[in-house]
DNA sequence: TTGCTTGCAAAAGGTTTGCATTAAG
DNA sequence: CTTAATGCAAACCTTTTGCAAGCAA
């Protein structure tokens, strides 16, 4: 489990005001192994008790993208917004029969910002690599 | 302008019917240097003399990204799908002001699904790679 | 003829928005 | 105090769905 507190710095610098929900939200991505969408954030936030509104979520959420705390990941498998509350840099493997993302981190994906930079003269600020596929459960359930 | 002949073999070979409306949006496809979206193609049609229900634009191209003759791009930026009509394995910038999608094919991605195949256990079937920034034109307004 | 494809319109459902209330700094 | 953040619910809008009619093969 990641801590928070680094994140919680960079928040406050950003010059955001620090909330209990804000916090909550932040520590639920924390204990999270899943990519959560915002309505798993939402139940399960509210069942540990903390009753958070979707507007308030999503609020966060954009706050913490715009700080790059988080990673958004459009599932194009059920339609909805994943979140990755990430520390190193990583691909996402995402099934393209279950939905199921998983993380990777043996690519080297060094060169893509300088790469992308000098071909298109665009000023690179983020990136998202993600290969679609069968996950080896879906395999063997499909074999 | 690329040709569609190919891929109008590809579609027979997948024992597609072949229709006025597949062969007209893929046409437009083929003839677009930009990334449409839906409603793009739907009204780039109409201008054309093309009045082509926005169900079907919808169910061809899910049947061309099934068929992997079309990429799906989900914008965070406009929230739209958009689809690009490809030959050659590329990445996309897509700038985070105005949207615009530029494709880029100077960084090898050649290695990529092999590593994630090894790393992941997916069987890899697709990937899409994606920087984020600020294109030249919003660089030059915003500064 | 067969059944895939189209098209219309309605429905769905994830996300956004307006505004009054609350609370951080 | 001041202003950003929260929460509720309605609105929004892209995408999906159901079904009747049309058309490839």
């Amino acid at each position: 489990m990641k801590s928070i507190d680094g994140a919680l710095q960079v928040i406050r610098n950003a010059g955001y005001k620090m909330t209990n929900q804000r916090i909550a939200i932040l520590s639920y991505l924390a204990e999270q192994h899943t990519h959560p969408t915002v309505e798993m954030i939402h139940q399960g936030l509210a069942a540990a008790g903390e009753q958070i509104s979707v507007a308030t979520i999503y609020n966060t959420l954009e706050m913490l993208e715009k700080v790059h705390l988080v990673l958004v990941i459009d599932s194009d498998v059920d339609g909805k917004q994943h979140f990755d509350y990430f520390g190193t840099p990583h691909y996402h493997a995402m099934c393209t029969n279950c939905g199921l993302i998983t993380d990777g981190d043996q690519f080297d994906m060094s060169q893509l910002t300088r790469i992308a930079s000098e071909e298109t003269g665009y000023k690179i600020t983020g990136y998202h690599v993600e290969v679609q596929g069968l996950c080896p459960t879906c395999q063997a359930k499909l074999s």
